[in-house]
Parts: structure tokens; sequence; C-alpha cells
RNA sequence: GGCGGUAUAGCCAAGUGGUAAGGCAGAGGUCUGCAAAACCUUUAUCACCGGUUCGAAUCCGGUUACCGCCUCCA
């Protein structure tokens, strides 16, 4: 079956269809770096990475082009305050990026173009909006005209007179009209600045996304990507400018994930109920993190709260708890099961696969590709009651959740570390006390080893025990 | 004012015409020396009103509440 994505630009589902078949090129917006993240930044990070991995197990090779915005107002405030020069700044909050966003899961891009890193390639494309009539230079800034571009609005499905009607657009000194954005901003003095046909300056906010996905993509590119609130003007924007330069579509499927709100409430600096990603990370597992995050549906808001974190952590735990107890059980399996018997099993597993596939299918429906985890889970602890097992049953159940994890972007814990000789012998104590039925020296030892966390676990297979 | 979203059990959350997935939490049971893990059982007429239909959480109209975008923002 064919994967479906809702498109913002039609707001329909559509059939997916990349314009190579086996290659799909996606854009995300990425993180202006003035900043640590916080976990509303996470959300697209994880939620496209998704999308990429999903894409990836389906047998596409994806480019992933994410942009750091490197250069731009709030850089320029955020070093002035802090003393340091633009860049110093900008190079640490990208790795701080880098390393929050890693420790969720996601995979590194493809490409990670910086504007800095992509001047030329803006300048050229800003000269050329000229050429033809789209942008127009004024006292050293460099403003593009939706007016001129016969589409404007077609994102976020405004008119171009409903926006101008918005009370709050606000006429610039320089602007020919009050829709008009900026491509090109004139430095002030001592500002970082480059060095252009209209002067010393930077590059607007929107221009470098339509900048970096020509160079490193294609003027078509098939999926773009990036939160609920850049479809206007950001998204808008770089409709305008790619496709008047061009002439062509900019991008074929636009995807927008929804908000995260804490307590009930927008996260917003204002009521300085943001989270930090990385202060999270301290506290939680982020594999609990990314969980979470994916048990919504991407473009529904999620709540965040530490009891709703838990809940999730519980949730997960429940596909872990299986995994490891299919591991142990392994060990006592043969291959001596009755095969037919085995193919039911197998059947059922790989029934889950198609059904897995089915959802994420349907617009990428993490929520329900999570229910039919536990659905496999359900089967493999019933599995686990029988007398005899398969250990290719075993294993398949086991390749099958480790396989559909991972494209959820979850990985379970290695092998669990070994347990050293004292607590190995406590448990071979306790197994005699059992044997000899003194249950109160058994007990004692596995309250002993309780307090160590590790907790122990009694089946017809022998003990066996986890870190609590 | 314009555009859009959301309202489903104690909590979270799927579900766009056919009689309510899944998870967490709770209760009862089975298994266990006791536990743990697991399994079984158990908890909803889907914000409200009206309409279309043999049949609607799902379509249409209206109402209410909350939220987002229209300005930097994931």
């Amino acid at each position: 079956m064919a994967i479906t994505i809702y498109n913002t630009l039609t707001r329909e589902k559509e059939t997916f269809q990349p314009i190579n078949d086996d290659k799909v090129m996606m854009y995300v917006c990425g993180p202006t770096v003035y900043n640590y993240i916080h976990i509303g930044n996470a959300r697209p990070a994880i939620v496209f990475d998704t999308v990429r991995r999903y894409l990836e197990y389906k047998g596409y090779q994806v480019d992933y082009v994410l942009n750091f915005t490197d250069v731009d107002d709030k850089i320029i405030n955020a070093a002035n305050e802090m003393g340091e020069d633009v860049e110093r700044i900008a190079n640490r909050f990208i790795d701080a990026y880098i390393e929050d966003v890693y420790a969720l899961g996601v995979k590194p891009a493809t490409y990670n173009p910086r504007v800095t890193e992509t001047m030329e390639d803006i300048i050229t494309f800003i000269q050329k909006l000229i050429d033809n009539g789209y942008a127009y230079e004024a006292d050293g800034d460099v403003y593009f005209k939706p007016r001129a571009f016969d589409g404007y609005g077609k994102l976020s499905h405004q008119s171009i007179d409903e926006l101008r009607s918005g009370a709050r657009i606000q006429i610039g000194e320089k602007k020919e009209d009050p829709l008009d954005f900026a491509l090109w901003k004139k430095a002030k003095p001592n500002e970082i600045a480059w060095e252009s046909p209209w002067g010393q300056g930077r590059p607007g906010w929107h221009i470098e996304c339509s900048a970096m996905a020509k160079k490193y993509l294609a003027e078509t590119i098939d999926i773009h990507a990036g939160g609920q609130d850049l479809t206007f003007p950001h998204h808008e924007n770089e409709i305008a400018q790619s496709e008047s330069m061009t002439g062509k579509p900019f991008a074929r499927y636009w995807m927008h994930n929804g908000y995260i709100n804490i307590d009930n409430e927008k996260m917003s600096k204002s009521l300085g109920n943001f989270v930090l990603t990385r202060e999270l990370i301290e506290k939680h597992d982020p594999q609990v993190i990314r969980f979470f995050m994916l048990s919504v549906h991407y473009r529904n808001p999620i709540n965040f709260t530490e009891e709703l974190l838990k809940s999730a952590e519980n949730s997960l735990e429940r596909i872990r708890t299986a995994y490891h107890n299919l591991e142990h059980r392994k060990k006592a399996s043969t291959n001596l099961a009755d095969s037919n018997q085995s193919d039911d099993w197998l059947t059922k597993i790989n029934t889950a696969k198609k059904q897995f596939e089915h959802e994420m299918d349907d617009d990428f429906n993490t929520a329900n590709a999570i229910s039919v985890l536990f659905d496999l889970t359900k089967e493999a602890n019933v599995y686990l009651q029988a007398k005899q097992t398969s250990t290719a049953v075993i294993e398949a159940f086991q390749e099958m959740i480790v396989s559909l994890l991972d494209v959820l972007g979850i990985q379970l814990e290695e092998e669990a570390d070994l347990l050293d000789e004292e607590v190995e012998s406590l448990i071979q104590e306790r197994n005699e006390a059992r044997k000899n039925r003194q249950f109160a020296r058994a007990d004692e030892i596995r309250d002993e080893l309780k307090a160590k966390n590790i907790i122990l676990e009694d089946t017809p297979q022998g003990t066996r025990w986890k870190r609590g």
C-alpha cells in the first residue's frame, strides 16, 4: 500500500509519490541557534526523523536537509547581551542542538547547511528576484513583493487582501507595500555583515530556506516540513520566493506538526513555563521522551506534564519487559516444538508487521502504530505462557519488536550487563533456600538485592533478574 | 475581522457512515511458597442542539468551551 500524507497545501491526505521513484528530497526548517532548544523544538525533530526513518524502512533513499539559522536578529541580540560574537554563540548552540537531538534518537541529517555558508547562493537568489521584478532594493534593504506573485496565500489559505486588512501589519518606512518582506537587511553600524550588490548587510529570514533547498536538493522538492506556526508567514514566503525564481512548484508535500502545551498552557517564555530539552533529558530517559512524543499523532497538540511522561514510561516498559522476557526464555527454548504451531505464531508476527505498516502508511499514524506494538507484545506474552517454546518463534518476536521500534527511533537497551560474583552467589543461595523451603532467607536475599536495584523474578525456567 | 484546530472512559489517545483500538491507573480472578512478570475479566453511546441516513463519534447546520496562526516563534 502507498503512503498517504496530509498536505497543508491542499488540506487533504494525498498518496505520496516522490519525484524520483526511489529517492526522497526532504527539507525541514531547523532552529535559530541563539539558545538551548525546548521540547517544542524537539517535537519536529523527532516527528520528521520518524517520517524519514519510515521512508527509509520502505526502501527510499532520503536526502534530509535541516538548516541552521546562524545569523539573525535574535542571535545578534543574544551576542550583544552575552558579550560574545555571533559566530561563537551560533557554534555553541549548534553543538548543543545536535547533542540534544541525537540523544533523542534523531539520525544525522544528510546536510546541515548554515546561512553563513550559503551566502553566495542567497545573494544570487535575491539578485534574480530583483531582475525578474519580484523584488526591489530600497536604501540597502531588499524587499520581496508578494503582490507580484500570483499564488501568494495558497499555503495558509489566506487571500492577500485579508492579510492586508490584518491590523497588525505595519508599514516599514522603506516598504512599498505593508505586505512586502525583507530579503536582505542593511547592516547597522558595527553589526555583522556581508558584502552584497546592495551594500553591507545580511539575509532576511525566509530567503535562506529557499536558497538552501535549491542548492542541496532541487528546484522542486518532495517534502517540506516544520512546525505549524511556520505555515505563515515563513513557508508562504518561501513558496513565493522559490516559485517566483524558478517558475516551478517548490514542494509537493507540506507537513506541519502541532504544538506542545505545558500543563495545558501554551509554552512561552513570557509565562516562564518552557522546558529545555537538555534539562528534561537529564531527568528522564530520552527514549521515553521520544515514545511520549510519538504516542500522539504529529498534527495534534500534545500536553506535557510529568504525570503523562511517567505514564509513557510505564507503557514503554511493558514492551521492554516483554522483549527481555523473550530473551530470558530463549535459553530454555528448543527447535523441537510442533512446526505447524510455530507457523501460526510466525503468521501472527507477520500480520503485526503488515498492520504496523498500514498505520504508518496512513499519514504516519504513530499512535496507532504503537498500539500494534502493544498487540505484538501481548502475543509474545501469550506465547511465553506455553510450556514449550521454539527458539525460532522467540527470535522472530524479538526481531520484529526491534525492527518496528527502530522505525520509531527507539532502541532497546543493550544486553544487560553481567552481575558481579557476589550477587550471582546470592541468587544461587536464594535458589537453594527456596528448594529447601527456607523462604524467610530467600525473601531476605530478594530484599537485599532489591535495595541494590536488582529485581528478581521467579519463572518456571528459573530466576531472572533486571535492574529496577 | 480573516484562516485553522481541538472537544472520545479516572488519565492519555486512535477512530471520516455500520454499531466505540490501544496504553496508563483502578477492581476482581488465575499463576506463584510469597512476590514480580504475565494472562483472563471488568469501566464510555463519543461537548450540546437540530438535520440527512435503514444506520453517525464519523456528513450537514447551529451553539458552547478551549487553543493556534494572521508580529519573532517548532
